[in-house]
RNA sequence: GGGAGUUUAGCUCAGUUGGUAGAGCACCUGCCUUACAAGCAGAUGGUCAUAGGUUCGAGUCCUAUAAUUCCCACCA
């Protein structure tokens, strides 16, 4: 028996155990019902889990719940990515350690162990949020079989000559020591100084004016440009430049279209390398390459006097001394956009050092990730768009090499005398070279080889997770079985990395996609055009709060809101929303339970028209909610079957329970008739709202259906409408019933009454007539009439006399 | 500069193939009604960002403009 207030604590912890318990979350690896496989992204391990992780998860899960509830066998892993910088910048903060001064072993070690707590977690968050995730399932991206899988991807494109080693000035992170990848850029506005210099031309003839963000680049100066169709520099073209404080250094005058006639002078110093252009021009031009920063951001020796300064201390330096050497003629203060690093927020560099990268970006291969976005079914629709745009803009290949001593090594040896990469084999997996020697020879006749030191970018790891679910690494076969994964879900932000990256994994290896559906969520603002992150966990709006106010499922209920794929934005009262649903599928089902303590569900002989009709009605919202489901729109769908709820308590309890009350007075059949329907629309939406709220309804499901319907949880029930027999008429019929007693209340309400005031009498004249006498005992009821007449003709209530309530 | 969203009630948002503008919250008026006052009943509230166009008919389709968010490019 239900009793008292709903204690969300209680019942949420209750049943988060008895599910682990009882594995009713796990995928049955003998099984002949379907299998529905979802390819969970890891979450990076990097401190606490907030309410926009919880958003996207608990929409997927809804969609995963919704399947398990068609009766599939779900294989719904949770694994955790752990193998990136974020989890080393964590490892060293909280152990007080630096990655490189230990061994690459030891260190992983101390981060396994680190991760496992992490892990654990936020393992009980989800569980505690009420994900269904099968917890046996999960992995490392730092674990053994992640690594072999990593690394067997990389062996395989690289023995295809699909990954490949190159020089290629990349991105650097002086504050991170790593290479990172373009899509790992942010843009950030930030204070700066443009120096207009007088550069000295070398015959002595005469200066040309250059302006300059970054002076601490003279050093690396290597060639100047302007644009050929520029008049007023044409005179300038093909002669010799001495570079300003560094004068030995004589440098050409060359053009380009990509210089901006009307940008600073108008004249450019390329630096190797300051920016993507210069990139660009070093290398369409064969300009010599001169690196004036190190890896840690400090000048190099070729700027003499400045080496060893940090990059913005050198810039004072040469700053002052242009000054005092009369080379600065005027300096503007400028805001620009500058890229930084996304984890660190620092300015990136650009550093050549040798990489690997996967061939991504010819037109062929773009032409292919466009095919198969295409053949991807998106959720919603229009995050495709956003996923084209990015592939069409790709013009460099993906860089996997990370300069970091944590993550995944490359299983890559080099020959000291050639060069030439030699790989582990693929037996030998996963493999650290810096702690295994290559037994082989190479080619030349050399044995001499060096290890590779480079870790692979995490990414190249979270892009195989559906290699790692599938098994790859060990059973090429059962692989090739199982992908297609059937669905995988991520934020918006991720679409053009991890989305991509894995549908071109996945395309090397298997040929196939990934996955067949990729679902697609929005973000949680904090604030209009600010997304919920970390920052925010430690505020009042923190995920744990959320849970010890408001519990699991009303944390799910505001997660469903709104059409799939939006951004939201968090409030307190938005949240607080879900706590009324909580508490009226509480009282309702306790109220109707207490009805059917002694009963025995069996069809009755006879089923009077408002039972009947609140069925079919229940059928018509399992189907809207069911289809919205489908839909992959769980949003509507809640509001379908909570739609229909509102009007089954509103409506149909107040008028059944007048005949649940008194069989005496309208007959056992009819008490028996309203049971029937009370079980079974019950039940249904039970099931239905299982999905958002999988607490409160396995509460009230244990506590009476169980019994009846014998499966251990209402998430292993299987969603279907009630059998009921045709009856075309029925809902108009009964929702003419139902505006009757909704005119009845507004004839009340105008006359300032209360509901329970008797009226003396109601005719009521309607094309349904015979069906409203039919049912004249339940409108007699609920409205309080004493005498209802009614008559065929045009919809209309005539109200009599209102009798005084007795004292 | 290129592209993609968004703009609907005081607030947060729905609005499917073009056909009488919706919900929840807030506000207001009533009601202690043998589950629920954290409830129930009812009422108020919108020039659908702006301006054109197509159409018998536009929140919905087309064009332009504005505000706002995001992505890409540029950022010497």
């Amino acid at each position: 028996m239900l009793e008292g207030k709903y204690n969300f604590k209680e019942t949420e912890a209750k049943w988060q155990n008895y599910w682990q318990e009882k594995g009713v979350y796990k995928f049955k690896e003998k099984s002949n019902r379907p299998t529905f496989s979802i390819d969970t992204p890891p979450p990076t391990v990097s401190g606490e889990l907030h309410i926009g992780h919880i958003y996207g998860f608990s929409q997927a899960d809804m969609y995963a719940r919704y399947q398990r509830m068609l009766g599939k066998n779900l294989y719904y892993p949770l694994g955790f990515d752990n193998n990136g910088l974020p989890t080393e910048l964590l490892v060293e903060k909280k152990k007080g350690i630096r990655a490189h001064t230990l061994p690459r072993e030891e260190f992983t070690k101390i981060a396994l162990d680190l991760v496992a707590d992490y892990n654990q977690s936020y393992r009980d968050m989800m569980v505690r949020t009420g994900m269904s995730c099968d917890l046996n399932l999960g992995y490392n991206t730092i674990d053994n079989r992640s690594q072999k899988t990593s690394q067997k991807s990389f062996i395989d494109l690289a023995m295809r000559n699909i990954a490949y080693r190159d020089n290629k000035p990349s991105p650097w992170c002086c504050k991170c020591r790593t290479s990172v990848a373009t899509a790992e850029l942010e843009d950030k506005e930030l204070d700066s100084i443009f120096n207009y210099l007088n550069f000295r031309l070398a015959d002595g003839s005469g200066t040309i004016p250059i302006a300059t963000t970054r002076p601490e680049f003279l050093p690396a100066c290597v060639a100047i440009f302007v644009n050929p169709e520029d008049e007023r520099y044409s005179c300038f073209v093909g002669k010799m430049v001495k570079v300003p404080l560094f004068e030995d250094n004589e440098v050409k005058v060359l053009t380009d279209a990509k210089v901006g006639i009307d940008k600073g002078t108008g004249i450019v110093m390329c630096c190797t390398f300051g920016d993507q252009t210069d990139v660009e021009w070093w290398r369409e031009y064969k300009l010599p390459l001169k690196q004036a920063i190190d890896d840690g951001g400090r000048m190099t020796e070729i700027a003499g006097k400045y080496a060893g300064m940090k990059s913005a201390e050198a810039r004072k330096a040469i700053i002052d001394d242009l000054k005092e050497q009369g080379y600065l003629y005027k300096q503007d203060a400028i805001t620009h956009a500058v890229k930084v690093h996304e984890r660190c927020e620092e300015p990136i560099e650009f550093m050549a050092k040798k990489q690997w990268f996967i061939r991504t970006s010819t037109p062929e291969l773009k032409q292919k990730w466009v095919d198969l976005g295409n053949e991807l079914n998106w959720h919603p629709e229009s995050m495709k768009v956003r996923y084209m745009a990015w592939v069409n803009n790709l013009n460099q290949d993906w860089s996997i090499s990370r300069q970091r001593y944590f993550g995944v090594p490359f299983p890559v040896w080099y020959c000291a005398s050639c060069g030439k990469p030699h790989f582990a084999d693929i037996k030998d997996l996963p493999v650290n070279p810096l702690s295994t020697s290559y037994n082989g020879k190479c080619e030349c006749g050399s044995s001499q080889f060096e290890p590779e030191t480079d870790v692979m970018d995490t990414w190249a790891t979270s892009s195989v997770t559906p290699q790692i679910n599938c098994n790859w690494a060990e059973d090429e076969q059962e692989c090739a079985s199982r992908m297609p994964m059937d669905m995988r879900f991520c934020g918006r932000d991720i679409i053009t990395t991890w989305s991509l990256r894995t549908i071109i994994k996945a395309y090397y290896h298997q040929g196939t996609l990934p996955w067949k559906d990729l679902m697609v969520n929005g973000w949680v603002m904090a604030d209009k055009g600010v997304k919920i992150s970390k920052r925010f966990a430690n505020s009042k709006m923190s995920l744990k709060d959320l849970l010890e106010n408001y519990g699991a499922d009303v944390i799910r209920y505001w997660c469903a809101n709104g059409a799939y794929g939006r951004d939201v934005l968090l409030s307190d009262d938005g949240v607080k929303d879900g706590y009324k649903l909580v508490n009226k599928i509480w009282n309702a089902s306790k109220f109707v339970l207490s009805f059917l303590q002694d009963y025995t569900p069996s069809k009755p002989s006879k089923i009077l028209p408002m039972d009947n009709y609140i069925m079919h009605k229940f059928n018509e919202a399992f189907n809207a909610t069911t289809k919205a489901y489908q839909d992959v729109e769980m949003g509507y769908a809640k509001t379908e079957i909570e739609k229909f709820f509102w009007n089954f308590c509103d409506n149909y309890i107040e008028i059944a329970k007048n005949r649940l009350y008194k069989p005496e007075v309208y007959g056992i059949e009819a008490k028996e008739s309203a049971q029937w329907a009370c079980y079974n629309v019950l039940l249904g939406v039970l099931k239905l709202f299982a999905i958002t709220l999988p607490h409160i309804t396995e509460e009230i499901y244990q506590d009476y259906f169980r019994a009846f319907e014998g499966e251990e949880s209402i998430h292993l029930t299987v969603l279907s409408p009630i059998k009921v027999d045709e009856d075309e008429a029925i809902i108009a019929c009964g929702d003419e019933v139902v505006d009757i007693v909704s005119k009845i209340r507004q004839f009340k309400s105008e006359n300032k009454i209360s509901m329970k005031t008797q009226i003396e009498s109601l005719d009521i004249t309607s094309a349904n007539n015979e069906f409203i006498a039919s049912v004249d005992y339940d409108i007699k009821a609920v409205g309080g009439i004493k005498k209802l007449t009614t008559s065929n003709g045009e919809s209309n209530l005539t109200f009599g006399a209102i009798v005084p309530d007795e004292q």
